[in-house]
DNA sequence: ATAGGATGTCGAAGCGCTTCGACAGCGAGT
DNA sequence: ACTCGCTGTCGAAGCGCTTCGACATCCTAT
């Protein structure tokens, strides 16, 4: 293993010169810099992390913390993830993955034991028991989600309040009075996932504003339970051409029991779906959607994260604003 | 923060003795063991991570390379990396994740600066560039797939060979005569990952030796695609009774097909897949299939790493036994 | 009674790097 | 000619931990 010593000596030079030629952070002559420079590519030398680590009290390493669950959104999630990696190395940093079963306790780990410089948590709750640990170190952390209270906190989310707004809005707007909300697992409410209450809230707001009605169902993905949801909600309500569908795994199901059962999309009924770009795209009709940004939401947190390491930055919340893609599963109301 | 000279001060030992608490490396009185735990723990200490790595020379981090692309398996990626993650909690190891972006240089700088002390490879191409590098380390690495070479090396996969044999086995039992293969994305063979060309020998001797035909056709996921590819298999063999289907995006648009074709499953048609458990039980027909079984195979590497790290355990190929579970997407041959 | 082996604890030497203060050399300003 | 302030380089201290050899105690076997 090479050490920085021994590339000094190999250039010529003292320790601390080859390190300010690594680090930039004094002014070397451009000789010297180019011979080291030459010195390190020959011996292939790599700074060893640890000792970096130890002695500038930097890991240059941010954690990751992302659900256990595998119950939604698993695609969103792996997405997000390999946005943070692949934005954090253009930083500099490497992504350490750690999963929600430690809970708070991989906070204290990781704080404490200097592993990283700074944290990225998926999937928070509303009443999140990581948040006070977060408020409390001084160590940067973003989050991906909004907690019911975002206070000192940094945060990034699509905004799902407008989302659920917007897809309101659009069914409205094409004439439809009665809709059905196909929600996230039930157990995703009952654990106040803030995305998926957030969305509620604007779609109920906006249905209320332009005097439409809303029933709201959540359910399990897969065909059999899709189609249990299916018949009660026309059974409640026979009436319903409109539907906002926010839970992947029910996409598919849910258009083909509407084929099976007679009711032409867009003809019949619309359908409005929240997912991500490549499941409205590839299902089998092209689904008018709102774009879940996983990418972008993963970059947007990276990019947060270096301006507070950098101690540019504030706290504050980033919400995208969502944006409604017309395909070909929406139309206007048949009456 | 606080540092181990701090533990030893208050629990009124020397720095050694601390360290050696800790690890266990030598023997400690019970009495002076418990006072210096309760310091720690009076204390909240947690042992610096850098100066740690510093004087063992060990991370007590793997790193796990995953792939960029998300144009296949992206829930099985996800169900492995989380595995790997929880499974390397449990021997103390932290994991780091590494896109695929950066080749064969994650490795020698994962190598080189001992950020980490071993790593896992997902995504294994027959012939990849990474390979050389892993053979010449003295690093431990454990890759997840087969690659076509694999002396000097560790590996872990689900015996796709015999998978593909299993499928054909079971389709061929029932009577089948006619069978069509409807595979990964053309991409994914032109790049020659390994469990893709596995599936396709297996498949392919096994209809030799039963005497069954067989038409193998690349699919793109998505409905689109798959109507088109279905159109071609059932006009060149309009005798085709059994599907098996390697691509989870492509399994639920089929269905939809058949049945949009007046084509019953499983009375007209048999559907054999290879996916998780989850697609299988979820999709609109329950699909007899062979599941991949990714938690295994991420636990399993895992364990594999640690014993290397102990020495003990040598390098081997570890197939997974395929399992195929029928449920009711398949059937005897209609005649 | 005493040598000899356990057993438990300590001190000190690093691990490879960053960073601070020191300082040599040089051109510019008086 | 002399001082001042740069610029570029060096030496040394120290980051917090592990680990090795040394050593003090105590118990057991002779």
């Amino acid at each position: 293993m090479v050490t920085l010593a021994e590339v000094a000596q190999h250039a010529g030079v003292s320790a601390s010169t080859v390190s300010y030629v690594l680090s930039g952070k004094r002014s070397i002559s451009t000789t010297t810099r180019q011979r080291v420079e030459q010195s390190i590519r020959e011996l292939g030398y790599h700074p060893n992390a640890g000792a970096r680590a130890l002695a500038s009290s930097r890991s240059n390493i941010i954690a990751l913390m992302i659900p256990l669950r595998t119950d939604m959104y698993v695609p969103v999630m792996m997405e997000i993830a390999i946005a943070v990696a692949t934005t954090a190395r253009t930083h500099g940093y490497d992504v350490l993955l750690l999963t929600g079963e430690e809970g708070p306790d991989a906070v204290r780990r990781v704080t404490g034991s200097g592993l990283a410089d700074a944290m990225i948590l998926m999937d928070v709750q509303l009443d999140d028991e990581r948040l006070p640990l977060l408020r409390h170190t001084d160590q940067p952390s973003v989050l991906i989600g909004l907690p019911a209270d975002t206070s000192g906190l940094t945060c990034v989310d699509l905004d799902f309040t407008a989302t659920g707004a917007l897809c309101v809005e659009h069914l409205a707007s094409l004439g439809h009075r009665d809709i059905a909300v196909i929600g996230e697992a039930p157990a995703v409410y009952e654990r106040h996932t803030g995305f998926a209450e957030r969305t509620l809230d604007g779609l109920r707001s906006r249905a209320r504003e332009t005097g439409v009605r809303l029933l709201h169902r959540p359910c399990e993905g897969g065909y059999d339970a899709m189609a249990v949801t299916l018949a009660r909600i026309l059974d409640e309500r026979p009436g319903t051409t409109g539907f906002v569908v926010q839970n992947e795994s029910a996409v598919e199901p849910l258009l083909a029991l509407l084929r099976q059962q007679g009711r032409a999309v867009p003809e019949d009924v619309s359908v409005v779906a929240i997912c991500p770009e490549q499941v409205a795209v590839q299902a089998s009709v092209r689904l008018t959607s709102v774009a879940i940004p996983a990418q972008e939401m993963g970059r947007h947190a990276v990019e947060r994260l270096m301006a507070k390491l950098d101690s540019r930055g504030t706290d504050e919340v980033v919400l995208i604003e969502p944006e409604l893609t017309v395909r070909a599963s929406t139309g206007p109301a048949a009456h």
